[in-house]
DNA sequence: CGGGATCCAAATTGATACTG
DNA sequence: CAGTATCAATTTGGATCCCG
């Protein structure tokens, strides 16, 4: 009865197709973690995030928020279709779940963050 | 007795300059938290890295650990200075004080990830 | 006027070949 | 085996323009 040498290989956590090191992509981008910061206290219009988010541009503003909405993190609203068109976005119960993992992040970057 | 309108400038906790947000920009790239997550087990060198961390480019992983050892995440050790040189990598205790941290992030995907 | 899109320059990343 | 150099490809920033 022989051993088969299988060899295991193992299929690790980080395989790109995992689902664990895909949604560490979705996170891991220089603005997705610091919008969802911003977005923790509640829903906020472009304007607010702009200012909560120094230094982020129009262009990553939208193009980030778009494509956190289109990973179901957040939800775009309008408000008003007149003219000076309002907008909000929110965090969805999905981007929600994040709070618990993104504060221990936090923590740590005011514990450690200065070195 | 008046009132005065201070508007309270917020300094938020992301300010570019604040430790917080410089902290979070140090991790939030996309092979960081790849690789300290790969280097928690314990030291490895650079071709079990690439291993681990598939899709990383020989580059990439050279120049992410060089910048992850000037902010004193991770140490580099060299072990044989002959021809055929043999290098290792290890998180200091500054970067393992990260494992908490990222375990909370990796839960969550593990959770969340697949959506 | 606020939100978003477009175009181009600048910075990052990937792929590959090459050196100690 | 590690790391560097080089050039193409992708991504980001900046300024501007458009639409309601």
């Amino acid at each position: 009865m022989g051993r088969v040498a299988v060899d295991l290989v193992v299929p690790d956590v980080l395989e790109e197709s995992c689902a664990t090191r895909q949604a560490l992509e979705r996170l891991a981008t220089k603005w997705r973690v610091l919008l969802i910061y911003s977005l923790l206290p509640g829903p906020q219009r472009p304007a607010g995030l702009r200012r909560r988010v120094p230094g982020i541009t129009q262009k990553m503003l939208t193009e980030t928020l778009r494509g956190m909405a289109d990973d179901g993190l957040v939800a775009r609203r309008v408000l008003k279709a007149d003219p000076p068109q309002h907008v909000e976005y929110e965090l969805t119960p999905l981007g929600r779940t994040l709070e618990q993992p993104l504060a221990a992040i936090c923590g740590w970057a005011r514990d450690y963050g200065s070195r």
